[in-house]
DNA sequence: ATTTACCTTTACGTTAACGTAAAGTTTGGG
DNA sequence: CCCAAACTTTACGTTAACGTAAAGGTAAAT
């Protein structure tokens, strides 16, 4: 058997309200089953929260998340989706490219930065 | 003489809108000089500017990238301040190194969806 | 002189991503 | 049996980061 988890369950795991959860579900992003009324969150639905909140920490917004973690699983197509699919994945990976170099600029300046304060500290 | 830009040069440059630029004054982040009523930016604007925009591309709010822009410079205070300066330097560089490991991540499952395509068109 | 291309201010509108409060249901423990 | 701790839905509120429209000033070119 598969393992489960409530609501407060993943809220607590992964520091999040489950406020969050609802609202993700509302746009269709996680799909709980039910007992009653009560959510019942899978292992598979424990997946998608993690690698949307892997998209989130990188400033992607849900959608983009969304849109990301659907690529993962090309469920085959025609060639012309699959043509689209490899264009808007290697936009992605040129962007996360993008955003390494960024944060090794910001990490430069900031060991500067940290250098320069731990001068002054003594 | 130093390099001038009006509202426009740097829009284009940057590739955002002058309303950005004049948002952003409004938020006390650029403080151009003014011929009449129009706007001249100087080249420290435009280095505050391009430091805001890396931070954007990190996912950080306007308010996190002043902050962060204003540890770039020490202009040296108490030992207090100092110190607690000091840690939220390091608080970002912890922040970054995690953002490093998720794009890590990210750009292994993207090449993998990047093959998974390619096999599937040939 | 008037059109064109800039620039300005003021101000209301918009979207994303939840927060928060109200009101009600369910469930295990004492 | 009753209470407390979970869960639920509905719905209005909030903040950030601009977009967009209205109304007008200025300067160079035609």
């Amino acid at each position: 058997m598969e393992k489960q988890y409530s609501i407060s369950d993943l809220a607590k795991e992964f520091d999040i309200s489950n406020r969050t959860l609802r609202f993700y579900e509302e746009k269709g992003i996680l799909q709980p089953t039910r007992n009653k009324s009560t959510r019942i969150y899978s292992a598979s639905d424990r997946v998608t929260l993690r690698l949307l909140l892997r998209g989130k920490r990188l400033g992607f917004s849900l959608q983009e998340c969304v849109d990301i973690i659907s690529m993962y699983d090309p469920e085959s197509g025609s060639e012309a989706q699959l043509q689209s699919l490899l264009e808007k994945i290697q936009e992605k990976q040129k962007l996360l490219k993008q955003q390494q170099t960024d944060i090794k600029l910001m990490l430069i300046d900031l060991k500067s930065a940290e250098t320069k304060c731990l001068e002054s500290l003594k």
